[in-house]
This record gives C-alpha cells, sequence and structure tokens, in this order.
DNA sequence: CATCACAA
DNA sequence: TTGTGATGG
C-alpha cells in the first residue's frame, strides 16, 4: 500500500491542471492495474469479464485512460516491476492473505445479498496475476505506447527515468516515488474529474508533488524523509506502533531515529532499507517510442478476442467527437 | 474507471 | 447545459 507520509505531504499538494501535464509521465504499471481492476466493477463487486470469465477491467482502463492521456498530449510510459527485493517478503505475504480472507468475506456478502460489503471486499481481492500484466502490456504495444520491467521496484525504476529526465514525473498514488528519489510525483492523474463518494460528489483533480519543495518546507533531507518511511512503515518494514508522520518527523529531527528502533524494533536492520530506496536496482535499458496505434490490431484483440464492443472501441479509437480541427489519435505522431 | 442516455 | 444513474465485458 505504500508509505504513509500522507499528513507530511498535506500542504505540499499543489492541483494542476491536466494541461499543465503534457509530456513524458513514468507510470507506475502496478499502481495503474490495481486501480482498474479494483474499481471497474459492478456495484456487487464482479469485475468485467469477457463470455469465457476472463477479467478484463484492465484492459477497458488502460484503453480508456490511454486516449485520454494522448488527447491531453501526455505520452505515458508503463514501468512494470520486476523481481521484487527479498527486504518485501513479509509484505507480498501479507498481501496474499488480505486478498484471500477479502475474496471469502465477498462471496460472504454475496450470498447474504449485501451489496455494498460485496463491492467493499471484491475491491480488496484484486490480483495482478501473470495474465493481467501480458495481457496489459499487449494492449500497451498495440496502441503503440511504451512498457518497460524495472529490475526491482517499478516506482524505482521510473523514479530514475524523471531524475534522468528522461520523463517530466512519475504517476502514483502512493508516496514511495518521493522516497526514491523522484523530483517531481503527480497523483490522482488516473483518476476522473468527478467521483461521486457517499452520494456526494466531489471533483478531483490532478495534484502535483515536488520532492524540493516538501524536504525544503519540512526541512528536512531525502534521507531523513527516508528514516520517518522507515519509523511510519514501508513495503520493507513494517512500522513502528503508535508512531505516524507527525510523530515521525518529530523524532527524526530530534534524533531519535537510532534510540527508537533500539527500543520499539531491534530486530530490524535499517541500513538495507535506506541503502534500497537510496540506491535502488535499476536500468539504463530502455527506449521510448511512440507510435501510432494499431487499430485493427486493438479491435482484434478486444473485440473479436475479449467481447469489447466494436462501436464502443472504434469511438475511443477516433477519439471523441468529430469537432473541425481536432486532432484524433493518429495525428500525435 | 469511462462512457452513455436521459433527466433536470 | 450540467448532473445522475446504469452499463460496460
Amino acid at each position: 500500500m505504500g508509505v504513509s507520509l500522507r499528513d507530511l505531504i498535506l500542504d505540499y499538494r499543489k492541483a494542476v491542471p491536466m494541461e499543465s501535464l503534457g509530456g513524458v509521465a513514468a507510470v507506475d504499471a502496478h499502481n495503474a492495474l490495481y486501480q482498474f481492476l479494483s474499481i471497474i466493477r459492478q456495484p456487487d463487486g464482479t469485475p468485467l469479464m469477457d463470455r469465457t470469465g476472463r477479467i478484463t477491467s484492465h484492459l477497458s482502463g488502460i484503453l480508456f485512460r490511454n486516449v485520454n492521456f494522448l488527447e491531453k498530449g501526455i505520452r505515458p510510459v508503463y514501468v512494470f516491476d520486476g523481481k521484487p527485493p527479498d527486504l518485501k517478503k513479509a509484505t507480498i505475504e501479507q498481501r496474499r492473505n488480505v486478498r484471500a480472507e477479502a475474496d471469502e468475506r465477498w462471496r460472504e456478502a454475496l450470498s447474504r445479498g449485501d451489496t455494498e460489503e460485496a463491492y467493499k471486499h471484491a475491491r480488496s481481492s484484486s490480483r495482478i496475476d501473470a495474465t493481467v500484466i501480458a495481457t496489459s502490456k499487449e494492449l500497451l504495444s498495440l496502441m503503440g505506447i511504451p512498457w518497460i520491467d524495472a529490475p526491482s521496484e517499478g516506482e524505482a525504476q521510473a523514479s530514475y527515468m524523471v531524475q534522468k529526465g528522461d520523463a517530466g514525473y512519475v504517476v502514483s498514488q502512493d508516496y514511495d516515488a518521493l522516497l526514491f528519489g523522484a523530483p517531481t510525483l503527480v497523483r490522482n492523474l488516473t483518476v476522473s474529474g468527478k467521483r461521486k463518494i457517499r452520494g456526494r460528489t466531489i471533483t478531483i483533480s490532478p495534484e502535483k508533488i515536488q520532492l524540493v519543495e516538501v524536504l525544503r518546507g519540512l526541512s528536512i533531507s531525502r534521507e531523513e524523509l527516508i528514516d520517518i518511511g522507515i519509523l511510519v512503515g514501508t513495503d520493507f518494514n513494517r512500522g513502528i506502533r503508535g508512531i505516524g508522520a507527525k510523530t515521525g518527523i518529530r523524532m527524526v529531527r530530534a534524533g531519535e531515529f537510532d534510540a527508537v528502533l533500539r527500543e520499539k524494533d531491534p530486530d530490524l536492520d535499517p541500513g538495507p532499507i535506506r541503502e534500497f530506496f537510496q540506491n535502488p536496482p535499476v536500468s539504463d535499458e530502455y527506449q521510448l517510442e511512440w507510435r501510432s496505434p494499431d487499430t485493427a490490431g486493438i479491435e482484434r484483440m478486444l473485440c473479436d478476442d475479449y467481447d469489447f464492443s466494436r462501436e464502443r472501441v472504434r469511438k475511443a479509437l477516433e477519439g471523441s467527437a468529430p469537432k473541425t480541427g481536432q486532432r484524433t489519435l493518429d495525428t500525435w505522431f
């Protein structure tokens, strides 16, 4: 779920218009896919599926979101996770358990007709398996959108690409990219303008977070931000019970990091975690090339194979209303 | 999530 | 026009 630094970052999130986000976006693929799979569901939690029962929620998300990206001048590159570090083992195991539990509760809620409860648990049961990853890559390729396999964590690779200047910002809902040193992180880019929460419609706009502003504003270094992360918990260690972002920064500022760890989690060696955030495995072996979409191929995949409506897919690929002078997807390349 | 049809 | 609810696969 990423590091819980929300309370510290709150003041440094700047709402920005989509138009200011043109350029290359390094998208945390795992994060985006999880969002699609967890949210694109029917009210009882059933995901979109083709006639044979294969899940297609992620394909729907990828198609429509990327069409919108490209129309707004955003050129995405999807960064997939490679081999997870050993440090992540406990988190992976825990997530597996949470998913299994959610799956069970989903079934229970369904059987007693509690739709709302069913939807909630269905979301948490979302699993990104090899098929989801393979089909996502296949569709991205057909759309002419580059994707790369990170050597290790996708967020680390995406952050590195922004540091190098090959991308303008990382797209993720998680704050981990800041610990990995991403100069710029954009959240809510994968969320539409409006969203209903408990009956009320609120407007969600993309928010940009600049690492330098966070560090300057909080008067801390990136190393200290990482230490705060370790106290509140990351994918690589469970946090200290009772320590949130606010307490964490106070302790780090007071130089109490080592003492607190010694007392509350003596078995934890923070060294490898610090090292992983500061120098994660990354690769320069990638090339970013955006091609015009293979519309026939996309139709073949989505309509012939996964039962998407031909009309909807065609319309999406054409761009929306055929206004005069409006460029269609093809003319971006 | 994104789109669409239809209501207000 | 803008908002809401249903549907997509």
